[in-house]
RNA sequence: GGGCGGUUAGCUCAGCGGUAGAGCGUCUCGUUUACACCGAGAGGGUCGGCGGUUCGAUCCCGUCACCGCCCACCA
């Protein structure tokens, strides 16, 4: 006998091994390709709940399509997370009073990193089993795996040859504190408080001073010109003259360019082209000199003038100001807010620097990523993502990959002594390339690239790298393009943009065809989620209290597009509770003996309850599959949820109570077998949501009835004609459930015990009617809390009536209610049709309506006011009937 | 400065041209033999403001207000 609560800790671990070791989670050999690469999570990190939702969607679209009998592979693996994970990791250093990285030396830090590795990898992957995530675990990947390394290589390799990587001294971002350079991408923006100093440069002529503004005065070390507008009256005439460049012997110049804005600052501005990126233009523009004054952690460096040497920036910046001070040449100061750049990583004001490095021509690559989403060939599901990312597309910069970092991807460069690079899969082609260059047969000493790639140059390969590119394996062939991407919009152009990108050029063809964007995952404040904040919430802590079924499905139900999740530990509880329910029907189902029936054809009941229950069930499916083909989630999470408590809960098993437990046994048999075929598709499509209770559902159902062939996630979709529906059926349900609920809501508002039972008149009855409450005398009588229902003329004083299509029911409550509680309710129940009437004849007598609505609209607002006419005579007589009583 | 989204019941959110919905919370009632992680019933909304389109607008268009996010800039 089933329990009467599920336990999901039992459960959960069991089927989870048993889904694996079937083999369950690899693609069929036959059937449709349907391939998910999954975003890879970081090696070192646990499971967030955006981890959460992102899989649960993917798992979803995974067991849906597996049911549906498509060959489904869900490609999993890890990212190996460079600046995160080196993070990590020096940060375990010094928290054990270790020696640092630098100490420790490269080979020894890259060990270390490793061992980290192996001991915590499969960690976030074990948890991802925990939620249910049917992915193919025998073909896991690891963005650092031999066979990734060697697709990077590639990848890198053919980009140089085909000049769309390349080598440039250009400004970067630099990140002070893990020296290294990041991408636009990795620098946020953050608002700080300020100033904003007037300094005052004195004219070599001495005939005066020009004065710039600045947010930033210790790169006044670095200055090399004085920037004025041309059409700027108040300093056009000073251009081609020399300041001297204060706390420096240097002179510089002042120029007029039309980046110096007239209405900012004094409108002269300080250009300091190796440390601003639009300094860097105009010192270009005008053929100014760089001077660096930073070293690699931003202290200053010898170009500085000898006393602010080694100091770090803002200790400089204290220094510049007290020295300004000094010589009189501080003109004043504001405080103000404005943004800073920070790495996003590191949380360091990041400083624009002069490095070589290795860019990506994303511009050239972004034409064809551009058109193929123009003509459809991947669409963003909601589309209105495709603004952004072609926003972002037609207005790329060139992406610099290469990171001063020694955990990842490193570059496959070789220098000889004079600096010449030679890029090539291995040392030894390296080597040709130079013996080439130099002419010469003898070794050209080379030594390697010390940097390492961005991390996401690995991951803009994962939807062919880890599919065995760049050998032609049959998964490659089979899978490629991917069906679908399911992931957050915080990384379109992180991951999304570059992959397009890479698969594009590499495959010829989109790694995937939809890209399904799903919502943030929000605390209950609507705020981003953050250990920082300290308001994240553990999916596996609400696993141990829920189960994983209840958050898969909280999520599933919140998944809204468009629109973010803020998430509020109660309503997974009601999910964990709608478990319950299923799980109780289903022991209410095995105690009377409903065995799943092999030969079960839904065309066949004849009982009108057995016939309208498929019909339901039908529409049910019919609804769940479309809204998850249309990747409504929400929708699809709701209708099943309805389908099960508010359908079959609520009113089918009511309604079958009285022919299992009677004498009719060909009807009693009937409803067994519908019974558990309705419960059967109650758990296909529940599965993709619900995959724990539903698997365990299904084994226990088939252990009392018929064996089954196989385990649920290997079932089959239902796919119920239309032709199902029976509207006699639906018809006389309806009624049945209008009047039972007619019965309770008079009860209940006349507080009628709920213990009283009463007798049930029907009123001029048609024959219809009469014949319902014949048929189904047992289950309206047990429903309704009565003590027995009959047909009769006319209502008795002291009876209490309702309206109902095609009869006046009238409970017979005569010293059980007062009149004046009667009389209240009655007028209430005819002030509500008459405003119903009202408006509705207002409606029917405007002559447009009549004119330009659709006739069946027409039509259903007069048969409207038709029945609310019925009905207000009929209550009408049932107040005169009181009065008279009274 | 550019872009995107939001504003619907006490709370969290669906819906979306034709009688306003759910979950949770609230109130009343309930030892009806699947389930109190339950059952029955009730209350609760001028669908942010103002205009417009339409026979009809919560829904479409415009505009304003407030909230959030992204990008760019910031001397």
């Amino acid at each position: 006998m089933i329990e009467t609560t599920f336990n999901p800790k039992d459960v959960e671990p069991r089927w989870s091994k048993a889904w694996e070791a079937s083999g369950a989670f690899k693609p069929a050999p036959e059937g449709e390709p349907f391939c998910i690469v999954i975003p890879p999570p970081n090696v070192t990190g646990s499971l967030h709940i955006g981890h959460a939702l992102n899989n649960t969607l993917q798992d979803v679209l995974a067991r849906f399509e597996r049911l549906r009998g498509k060959s489904v592979l869900w490609q999993p693996g890890t990212d190996h997370a460079g600046i995160a994970t080196q993070m990590v990791v020096e940060r375990q250093l010094a928290q054990e009073g270790n020696i640092g990285r630098r100490e420790m030396g490269r080979a020894d830090f890259v060990k270390r990193v490793w061992a980290w590795k192996e001991q915590s990898g499969g960690r976030i992957l074990e948890q991802l089993r925990r939620l249910g995530a049917s992915c193919d675990w025998s073909r896991e990947r690891f963005t650092l795996d031999e066979g990734l390394s060697n697709a990077v290589r590639k990848v890198f390799v053919q980009l140089h040859g085909e000049g769309l990587i390349y080598k440039d001294k250009r400004l970067v971002n630099w990140d002070p504190h893990f020296e290294t350079a990041i991408s636009d991408l990795e620098v946020v923006q953050r608002e700080v408080s300020s100033h904003l100093w007037r300094i005052a440069y004195p004219l070599e002529d001495g005939s005066g001073e020009i004065v710039v503004a600045t947010t930033r005065p210790e790169t006044l070390l670095g200055d090399v010109a004085v920037a004025v507008n041309p059409s700027d009256e108040r300093y056009k005439n000073l251009i081609g003259k020399q300041v001297r460049l204060p706390l420096t012997d240097r002179l510089i110049p002042i120029i007029g360019d039309d980046y110096a804005d007239p209405e900012a600052g004094t409108g002269a501005v300080k250009i300091t082209p190796a440390h601003d990126f639009n300094d860097f233009k105009v010192g270009k523009r005008h053929g100014l000199p760089l001077i660096n004054i930073f070293t690699s952690r931003a202290t200053l460096n010898e170009a500085a003038p000898l006393p602010f040497q080694g100091m770090d920036r803002f200790a400089a910046r204290e220094a510049v100001l007290r020295a300004l001070e000094e010589q009189g040449l501080r003109r004043g100061e504001e405080a103000i807010r404005h943004s800073e750049p920070h790495g996003d990583r590191s949380g360091a004001v990041v400083e624009p620097w002069l490095t070589d490095q290795w860019y990506v021509d994303a511009p050239k690559l972004a034409a064809k990523a551009i058109a193929a989403v123009e003509q459809g060939k991947t669409v963003f599901v909601p589309k209105n993502w495709e603004k952004t990312y072609f926003e972002w597309m037609r207005n790329i910069e060139p992406w610099c990959v290469s990171r001063q970092l020694w955990w990842g991807h490193r570059i496959p460069a070789w220098y000889d002594d004079a600096g010449n690079p030679f890029v090539a899969e291995t040392e030894e082609e390296a080597q040709t390339l130079a013996r080439l260059h130099h002419e010469t047969t003898e070794d050209v000493s080379l030594r390697r690239d010390e940097d390492v790639l961005d991390t996401w140059f690995s991951s803009a390969l994962w939807p062919f790298s880890t599919l065995g590119w760049p050998e032609e394996t049959p998964e490659l062939k089979r899978f490629y393009p991917t069906a679908t991407l399911v992931t957050a919009h915080d990384i379109i152009f992180f991951w999304v943009a570059r992959m397009m990108m890479m698969g594009l050029h590499f495959m010829k063809d989109v790694p995937f065809r939809e890209v399904y964007i799903h919502a943030l995952v929000l605390d209950e404040k609507g705020q981003k989620q953050s250990k920082a904040k300290g308001n994240v919430t553990d999916p596996l802590d609400l696993i141990d209290k829920y189960g994983a079924d209840a958050l898969r499905f909280t999520l599933a139900a919140m998944a809204a597009q468009g629109r973010n999740i803020k998430l509020g530990e109660q309503r997974i509880e009601g999910y964990r509770n709608f478990g319950t329910k299923l799980w109780n029907a289903a022991r209410f189902s095995q105690m009377n003996e409903c065995a799943v029936w092999d030969a079960y054809d839904p065309r066949s009941p004849k009982e009108t309850v057995n016939r309208w229950i498929v019909g339901e069930t039908a529409k049910a499916a019919a609804a769940v599959t479309a809204d998850l083909e249309a990747r409504r989630f929400n929708d699809a999470a709701t209708t099943i949820y309805r389908f099960v408590w508010n359908v079959f809960c609520d009113w089918y098993l009511e309604f079958i109570k009285p022919p299992l437990s009677g004498e009719d046994e060909s009807a009693k048999a009937e409803t067994r077998r519908t019974t558990a075929w309705v419960l059967d598709q109650i758990l296909i499509l529940l599965h993709p949501f619900m995959p724990f209770i539903t698997e365990e559902l299904w084994a226990r159902l088939g252990d009392f009835g018929q064996k089954r062939d196989g385990m649920l996630i290997t079932s089959n979709w239902p796919q119920l004609p239309a032709s199902l529906i029976d509207g006699a059926a639906e018809a006389e349900i309806d009624w049945i459930v209008g009047l039972i609920e007619g019965v309770r809501s008079t009860r209940s508002e006349l507080n009628v015990p709920a213990a009283a039972k009463v007798p049930l008149l029907l009123i001029g009855a048609d024959k219809a009617s009469e014949a319902r409450l014949e048929r189904y005398q047992g289950l309206i009588d047990r429903m309704g809390r009565l003590e027995y229902s009959t047909t009769d003329e006319a209502a008795p004083a002291g009876a209490v009536t309702f309206v109902l299509e095609g009869a006046t029911v009238a409970l017979l409550l005569e010293g059980i209610v007062d009149f004046a509680a009667e009389a209240e309710r009655l007028k209430k129940e005819i002030a509500k049709l008459d405003a119903e009437i009202a408006k509705t004849e207002a409606k029917l007598g405007n002559a447009d309506f009549i004119a330009r609505a659709p006739d069946e609209v027409v039509e259903e607002q007069r048969e409207r006011l038709e029945d609310a006419k019925a009905a207000r005579t009929k209550l009408d007589a049932a107040r005169q009937r009181l009065e008279g009583a009274r």
